[in-house]
DNA sequence: TAGGCTCATTTTGCATACAAAAAAGGTTTG
DNA sequence: CAAACCTTTTTTGTATGCAAAATGAGCCTA
């Protein structure tokens, strides 16, 4: 029996494809969130409807739904009468977000110290590797991802979906700057230490000197973030 | 020069009116919210798209728009297909907001204790006498009205605007629990001398014992949720 | 009578149409 | 030459149209 594909337009950029059970602003929504958080839609570059929809092989309506949901995520601030636009980047708001980053995830910290399982540790321990193996080879990219994996991976393990949920909301914003990170060896090194650290401290179940660890990581990590920020907008004065 | 009101259906339940330069969907995003904040739409109510469009006075193409921005905020839920239905309220979830909710206000506590200005101090002041005379007077909905605004001046008072923005958005379930509430004169009157306990620390700066005190706060506003969550869906169960 | 089938109705999801607002461009005037 | 005005074009905001999916009502069957 040959796959009985839903009908549909044969467009160059056409998002669904072989049973595709996701709705389309749905795909939208995670779709433009990339553009976005990647850099590739930079801060504040206007979001015009009709070329962005074109875009994502889709038709306005949509993207207008998907540009909402992302509105209350903070990624897209609303202009009445004039769209939307992608938020911008100001080192006055990451250094907001680092703040509250701060109290969640020590706060995860805290939890996943009480509630991770054996299996817990051993997926984190093996993420762990994977990202000391990038590391080791340079990979920055690959590195970010198994380390964004293993902050994930310590906020399930606190056993709190909203907590999860909130977090990874507030890390979006963070993530757009990261891409812009060129990270020193020095402070990459650093920062792959502090892991070290924070995962013995996990292993101990010590709830109390992890969430110190998860703040020095934090604040080192804005440290970088509001370099890479500084250089940009640096760059763009130039 | 006769004021120009601005061509529009005059519908009953018509939103727009006078030179009201706010978007619709906007509009429709606040109503909708309040809507479900204050139980009129009942949790895992189904959210009927021509219906709800038409009692709003609007066509469905805003009123989607709006439920795809309060989808991101959790208070309502995406069914694929399906259309949407009014986030359930489950005890589970309360507890894990609350969770947050305590990290956020204790972070707030401690910021505010640090950046408080007196004229701050004094705008909690008045909205905490305020409190008091409708606690005084028993009147329940305005006593919750001021104890929102405290919390949230409370929240402003810690100068971060993105901490205030998390805060608003997981407070939203805790109130639409608290609609359901059946506060006890007991606790009412715990709840008032915590709150008393609660200025003082902040007059004084003692952001430690502000922390302590809003953790014991929060903790105390979960058991009167839970107490309300579960005469509720004893009643439903009868 | 319970279970399942078919067909009609409703509802959702997406595309398009249209009106109002904003932006762009050109012309005039000081 | 710049600033103010008017016109044209573009873009946004909302309503409506239409197809696909879901729902529900009969009807049949075991």
């Amino acid at each position: 029996m040959p796959a009985a594909t839903t009908s549909s337009t044969t467009d160059t950029n056409n998002v669904t494809s072989l049973a595709d059970r996701r709705l389309l602003h749905e795909t939208v929504i995670d779709r433009l969130r990339d553009l976005i958080v990647q850099g590739e839609l930079a801060p504040e570059t206007k979001l015009n409807e009709r070329v962005l929809a074109e875009k994502l092989g889709t038709s306005r309506t949509p993207l207008r739904e998907a540009i909402k949901f992302l509105a209350s995520e903070g990624l897209v601030e609303l202009l009445p009468n004039r769209g939307a636009v992608v938020a911008p980047l100001k080192p006055e708001k990451m250094k907001e977000v680092f703040v509250v980053l701060g109290a969640l995830e020590a706060l995860a910290g805290d939890l996943a110290c009480r509630n991770a399982t054996e299996a817990d540790i051993a997926e984190i321990r093996a993420l762990h590797y994977h990202m000391l193996a990038h590391h080791a080879r340079g990979e920055l990219a690959q590195y970010f991802r198994y380390n964004q994996q293993i902050h994930i991976k310590f906020m399930e393990c606190a056993g709190n979906a909203t907590l999860t949920q909130v977090y990874r909301g507030l890390n979006a914003h963070v993530k757009r700057a990261r891409y812009m990170a060129n990270l020193s060896r020095e402070r990459w090194d650093k920062a792959v230490k502090e892991h070290e650290d924070m995962l013995d401290a996990l292993v101990k179940r010590d709830g109390a000197r992890l969430q110190t660890l998860l703040r020095d990581h934090l604040a080192n990590k804005l440290v970088m973030v509001m370099e890479a920020l500084n250089a940009k907008s640096a760059e763009a004065a130039r």
